[in-house]
DNA sequence: TGTATTCTATTTGTCGACAAAAATTCAAGA
DNA sequence: TCTTGAATTTTTGTCGACAAATAGAATACA
């Protein structure tokens, strides 16, 4: 039961050594855990999990493809730091993806999909109850490709998937000092959302993903100039 | 210098391996000399490459991330067959991008970028002048491709290279039996396009990427019906 | 003849080991 | 003290081997 070098190491079904890695470290990362920039000791991960270096190392190869972490040759491999220069390009990219799933969703969405996404909004309005930062963090991205499942665009889902993705890692930073009165603002709006999209109104779907984007965006943009002049009084 | 058993086996630099199969197996896909759906042996491509099976391993599990291949759990991988019940969300999909693109590379193109595009579009011009469907593939994507790197938003541009490689797939199909006017009119696009980026008019750039788009699905759409009819007829 | 079951063969996932490359330490000389 | 270069340690990329899982062949049974 006690094994001092392999914390987590349990009987496993063969195949999912990779995927179980792929998953913890894919959460600690979006979680602030593993901090950006920081390096990846592969054969730490190895006794840590249990195994031995090759399914570490395809998690890792997987991650990578995904941008979570980077891989120098022959060196080190690094948990992908947050760019905030090209925050400009996330904020473009993530206001057209909540655009285009909101009215794709009110397009194509089936039965079933409404019920869904109305499930994940509840289990985010009780996050927000309970001031659970992670909890709301998560469950509003759960939310949020609930919808663009029901739009039913393989590319748009995936590609709007690593950008919520990305956004955790940003939003853990915003929801350290958040202001308790925007979190209650995002359950009606996202509300306002369902029910656009349950009336099928692919205009007004757009627009509320595109209001949606531009309060999340502003709010992120406000809490980095505080950053920035915090970083300039010190 | 012949070794019967490594056919493309030489000296290498090391960690080459992996980038160098996950290269030639990317263009052998695309270019449909792998069929979509046939499988794919990992001992036989270590034999030819000359190479333990780890690095192939590792070029496989990149495909999979980009969805060029497919990997069924203990069993076998196979290339990824073309989706065309997807279709239609593969056009919407790469309608916007064209869109986008066209768009941000007018409002973020800098000096080198015009020459940069420029000189792809001389050698998609060329291919079509040599009536070679393979170079015109290629030397396509490579112009579209130019044009998103000069709009200079990452997720734009990886979604849309992604979007080009399976386009790369379609387009083999097509240009089997293409009608040697339509190349022809690609490249006055092309040009239009070049020079409202220059000019930096927004609004006509996005116009023009949605044109050009709309001029290949409705291509792309017909080959499709024809295939059917021919399918109905067997 | 058709179906179920055991046996065999192939293929995949994982392992431990080794060598190349880089990072680090240490020593020598200015 | 600082720089240069050699020696050592650490870490990564690759390899060959083995065992689990599956597919296929062979056999038994109805």
């Amino acid at each position: 039961m006690t094994e001092k070098d392999a914390p987590e190491a349990v009987e496993r079904r063969r195949g999912s050594g990779a995927k179980l890695v792929y998953d913890a470290l894919r959460d600690e990362i979006l979680d602030l855990v593993l901090a950006p920039g920081s390096a990846i000791d592969e054969v730490e991960l190895a006794e840590r999990f249990g195994m031995s270096r090759t399914p570490i190392r395809e998690a890792l190869v997987r991650l990578a493809g995904e941008g979570l972490i980077e891989t120098l040759p022959n060196r080190s491999t690094l948990v992908a730091p947050i760019d905030f220069l090209n925050i400009h390009a996330y904020f473009d990219a993530l206001t057209l993806m909540y655009r285009v799933t909101g009215r794709l969703a009110a397009e194509h969405h089936k039965p079933g999909d409404i019920v869904r996404i109305t499930a994940l909004q509840a289990d985010f309005a009780r996050a927000v109850e309970a001031q659970d930062a992670l909890a709301m963090i998560a469950t509003n991205a759960a939310f949020h490709l609930a919808i663009a499942e029901a739009g039913r665009n393989p590319y748009f889902t995936a590609l709007f998937k690593r950008l919520l993705d990305e956004g955790r890692r940003i939003l853990r930073l915003y929801y350290q000092s958040y202001d308790d009165r925007l979190p209650h603002r995002f359950v009606g709006e996202h509300e306002e959302m369902i029910a656009a999209i349950a009336a099928r109104d692919l205009g007004l779907s757009e627009q509320l993903g595109r209001v949606h984007a531009d309060q999340i965006v502003e709010q992120v943009r406000k809490l980095l100039v505080r950053e920035e002049r915090l970083d300039l009084t010190l």
